[in-house]
DNA sequence: TCAAAAGTGTTCGCTATACACCCATGG
DNA sequence: CCATGGGTGTATAGCGAACACTTTTGA
């Protein structure tokens, strides 16, 4: 759009500003003007949101921030915000993430772009969402963000906009993933026991296994290192730690396809 | 962002233009005004991208149209536009698919939405996009985009901004999506021979299937039913032609979690 | 006449599943 | 002292993978 297709008012007040008209020949939308930004066509917000998946012995929890304004005040919702110009969608995800709650995930993948017109009262918003997977023992007390907080994935409270959409989404691209990647692994401490890795797998499948099929069929991946920590297990009720060997799972993912198949 | 948040200079051409400052109050942003819209903070521009997969014996292909304006003037790139302000981005991706090439897809998917900074030279534009699967002998010949055409997949034509990334990311779900659902339907006509259903498998997921096994293995799933044309098939040459049976399908898919696994 | 297409069988081996056993700890 | 948690063993059924046979068409 060159500045044949701006309004004869808004080239006056361009001149009046000093600013250059050249500047907007040959861009078509966006020129900042006038203290804000201006557009032909009307454009929706874009923002991310982040559905923050950990897990400790009482199951799988959601991280979710108390809304201190309109709309929704007092509700809870995932941690998000506004898209900037010079960042992608990750980018933006990671960084609201680290704002909000002081959190680095190791594992963090867009999942569903919400665009319902009416997702947000104020104006149309879309949402690209994101789900992470960190290790709840990393998340230190006492927050950055005093307002978040865990909520076990079967207990939510009541979630601002379209955020129940949302959620439900994110716990079926995380189920469907887990059946193709180990990242699982991602909610757990380094190092863990085989029925800390088994009773995290049920939660997020919500099914059972059995204990010695678990056993087997994960090792037989091939994928667990053992750690050596000293202890001589004369005993059956000292459980053995293992640790997710990811160098070699990239190794097995080059070569032949892989499937964790449970 | 009431009229306080406004520079004092468009507030004067609001009102040289008779424009009732009240409309902006309590509006945080989307102001239209001036031939244009403003906003406060810069907003990317959303458009929707469409991959459709075709399939008739010689393989499996995608529709392209190719571009009459610059910027990659002469490029192929995939049916799209922007996203308008009272229509999500299926329903806009369905519009698109339609205006630029005539077609209605029964299956349409949101899989992927991409958002490097740099995607268009123009301004900062964010796509989600689909992939639909529809079946090539309803696309009549002659179409209402005449710089429509179909590429196989394994030869494509140079493509515009980032839509390789765009199109082999759409390849990948989907593969994916196939292990779970059997969509593969959508791209055949109505009635099929099992050796034309096992092909479209072979194409799509690059492998190759033992017949005898694939016949088997596609009948135990009870999703076919035998199309009784009337012929005495007392020659083996002659195929059974069958028909997918969706509302088993659903059926199906309500009771126990439903598995392709191919 | 013979290669190709299409329907039907059969065998083999892997693995998912189910269940049994042992042993040391700790309440 | 015995229920609990943790490591290991084993039998079976089902399914995926590989391959054999038959029939008839059409080049």
């Amino acid at each position: 759009m060159g500045p044949e297709g701006i309004h004869p008012d808004l080239r006056d007040v361009l001149r009046k500003s000093n600013i250059d008209l050249s500047v907007i020949t040959g861009k078509t939308a966006g020129v900042e003007v006038m203290n804000g930004y201006w557009y032909k066509y009307p454009h929706a917000a874009l923002t991310t949101d982040c559905v923050i998946f950990g897990y400790d012995r009482t199951g799988l929890s959601v991280l979710l921030v108390e809304r201190g304004i309109e709309p929704y005040k007092g509700s809870w919702a995932f941690p998000g915000g506004f898209l900037r110009m010079d960042e992608t969608s990750e980018e933006c995800a990671r960084r609201e993430l680290k704002e909000e709650t002081g959190l680095d995930a190791a594992f963090m993948e867009q999942f569903h772009t919400f665009t319902k017109t009416d997702r947000d009262p104020r104006e149309r918003v879309v949402t690209i969402a994101y789900f992470a997977l960190v290790n709840k023992a990393d998340v230190k007390g006492g927050d950055d963000a005093a307002d978040a907080r865990w909520f076990p994935v079967d207990d939510l409270p009541p979630l601002a906009f379209d955020h129940i959409d949302i959620f439900q989404h994110a716990m079926q691209s995380l189920r469907e993933k887990i059946h193709f990647e180990p990242i699982g692994f991602e909610l757990l401490p380094e190092e863990f026991t085989m029925s800390e890795l088994q009773s995290l797998y049920e939660a997020i499948l919500d099914v059972e296994f059995d204990r010695r099929n678990f056993y087997r069929k994960m090792l037989s991946l091939e994928l667990l290192d053992v750690v050596d920590d000293g202890i001589v297990r004369n005993s059956p009720r000292i459980a053995i730690k293992y640790r997710f060997n990811k160098a070699k799972y990239d190794e097995m993912k080059e070569k032949h396809k892989f499937r964790l198949e449970f």
